[in-house]
DNA sequence: CTTTGTGCAAAGCCTTTGCACTCGC
DNA sequence: GCGAGTGCAAAGGCTTTGCACAAAG
């Protein structure tokens, strides 16, 4: 993800205005490897900023989705998550004990050709790799 | 997935009755390729059984999937669908135009070791690959 | 006859949206 | 000032749940 000044003057030139509550919405994602729900940045930015409202936190988080600047997710644990890390093609380790998102960089080159209909565009894959955490693992 | 035969017997040797409408629930999943979502299969429930409503649908969804009979799964299209091929290991292709779920049977075997955290238990890996089917790309 | 299943409707969770006010530009 | 942004609260979609009645074993 771009950094929060980088972000500031991308929305200015898409005529989007700068305020102090998007401002902190982009420094809570700036290098977050946590993949946070909307609900995490909302809380992660009330603290310093204790007006902001949700609603403000998910247009935000929307905008920056439909720029390309960060990705949603949908890994099955009720709540989307934001992931700031659209730099490097990469895929995810969820932990179905406490929700835990893991960046994980392995290559998944299928042979896709195989399978796929005729006349299907591929866009993306996604791989989920669902498991248990150590620390959860070390709870039992 | 079992068939529906099978399937009354199991849940008849759980001590779970057996009702015309979780039969016809069975054979709303039997053979369906097409991952349905709850609404769905309630609504080809209903075709046959009128009075059938979708607590019980979604109820006996349940039952099937904590039995491992069907597979849930969440490919962020808002509801969830249901598989009922849990016999052969698959991944999931995705219309993100119509839809539309495919199974995609190819392997995923990527070399998880290198960057699974130490300690991980994994209990498995989702591959969904997202695009536009042909028909949704012929109508643009 | 007891235990489980069913139907209806209401509640829950996450997310989006309508409205009036505020504030950046 | 004008239009976009914000806060609040209410609505929306999907799923689950409480209750009373019906039915399976």
């Amino acid at each position: 993800m771009k950094t929060p000044a980088a972000l500031t003057e991308q929305f200015r030139s898409q005529g989007l205005k700068i305020t102090p509550q998007r401002v902190a919405v982009f420094d809570a994602l700036h290098d977050n490897p946590t993949h946070p729900t909307a609900e995490s940045v909302h809380s992660a930015v009330v603290a310093r900023m204790p007006t902001v409202s949700l609603r403000t936190v998910y247009q935000t988080l929307n905008d920056l989705a439909e720029m390309g600047e960060i990705s949603r997710l949908e890994v099955g644990t009720g709540s989307a998550r934001f992931d700031p890390n659209v730099e490097e093609p990469h895929h995810h380790l969820v932990c179905e004990s406490c929700g835990m998102v893991r960046d994980l960089h392995v290559e998944v080159a299928p042979d896709l050709g195989d399978d796929v209909p005729d006349g299907f565009e591929v866009a993306g894959a996604e791989l989920v790799v669902r498991g248990r955490c150590r620390s959860c693992a070390d709870k039992d």
